[in-house]
DNA sequence: ATACTAGTTGACCGGTCGGTAAAGTGCAAG
DNA sequence: CTTGCACTTTACCGACCGGTCAACTAGTAT
């Protein structure tokens, strides 16, 4: 055994570190949250967050990419591979963003809305390395809807020429602006009240012959 | 005469202040921009704001309601007023936000999105006031929309029995979500791609008959 | 035993944060 | 001329910001 588990059960103040800053950004915001209040919550030395990490910005860059695995691996797989038939899956993955939602506000009291494009909205236009990151998370969540979608299309639930990359990205678009409203009303409800426009997007439009 | 305008033609240090804000805030963020910048950019002292300001969360109110004002009065109204038939309304609305948010990356060098929904996202869990007054601005976007649908309604190009009222709330969120991608791309080609999705939410949907 | 190293600790840094207080300025009404 | 008021100016406040540092602790390998 070359390296026998670093040193032996390890009580791990990276991934407290790592918990403390999803929970407080995610509940709050970038810039409203110091690294005083997450070392804090982590029950670590400043000091030692600074070994971990290289700074705020690489802990949150960390802390993205965990809470995107675990948002894809609890949230995004099983939301959408539940039900048979497209109106289904949709319905389902409505629910399970809804119960996610609504999970976090019970926990902290806020609703947070999408923690990706939060970030995005916050940051995106003066930290292009945050933004990139976030970027790349919201093609992986394109990525799973294209994905439902080109099912879908074999299924014959769509026509066989459907587009389906710019059908997942707005349906990511459409999703990002329920939970913005969401947020906006501090109510999950909103997000059951406007799920179903993701179905909506998918009909087909009357105006293939438009006469100007 | 009562008052023969204040002193004379005022140097008008309270709207140089709301302008700074806007410019600053909208093309950063409320956390990511301090009053001493605010000041610095209005060329007025930090006692002279908090002289017409209680604080910055009462600047930035300000800010807000003067923003909806000349949002309403340059894009909204002309916007939606512009073109016959719901779809043209549609598209010369896409193309006004466009050009409203290239005109300010020219300006700025920062895609903003919607100044509204950013700061909703921002301070929409731990600022209330705020989160408040934005909603009620949101709502006020959301009245011009449904205005529009019932027009449509009226001129037969909607069904008589459309819920105008969820139609546009799914508008306002549809849009919401095109400027968050927008913003996480920085690029405004974004709103002209997702754009058109404004009209799919109105189509028909097929499932008018479900057998569960 | 010794040396090495990953991790921890607490004191400390300059800078900036939002906000305050008091003195001063200049116009206008009495 | 004087008082009053709207507004400006400057100096200042304590708190907090993100980040640094050197000393320390404790397991590990030799």
């Amino acid at each position: 055994m070359e390296t026998t588990t670093p040193h032996h059960t390890r009580h791990d103040s990276r991934e407290d570190l790592l918990k403390a800053a999803r929970e407080l950004i995610v509940g709050r915001s970038y810039g409203a949250v110091g690294i005083a209040e997450i070392c804090a919550r982590a029950g670590v030395r400043k000091g030692s967050l600074y070994h971990f990490f290289p700074g705020k910005e690489a802990l949150t860059l960390a802390m993205l990419d965990a809470l995107y695995a675990d948002f894809e691996r609890e949230v995004l797989i099983p939301g959408l591979a539940g039900a048979d038939g497209l109106h289904a899956r949709i319905e389902a993955f409505v629910r399970a963003i809804h119960a996610f939602e609504a999970r976090i506000q019970a926990e902290s009291g806020q609703l947070p809305g999408c923690p990706f494009g939060n970030l995005a909205v916050e940051m995106g236009t003066h930290h292009p390395t945050l933004r990139q990151a976030i970027r790349g998370h919201l093609d992986a969540v394109t990525a799973h809807f294209r994905s439902v979608l080109d099912e879908a299309v074999q299924d014959g639930e769509l026509p066989p020429h459907t587009d389906t990359d710019a059908l997942a990205e707005q349906w990511l678009a459409l999703m990002e602006g329920i939970l913005v409203m969401a947020k906006a009303d501090q109510d999950p409800a909103t997000i059951l009240r406007l799920g179903p426009a993701l179905g909506a997007v998918l009909n087909p439009s009357p105006e293939a012959r438009h006469e100007s």
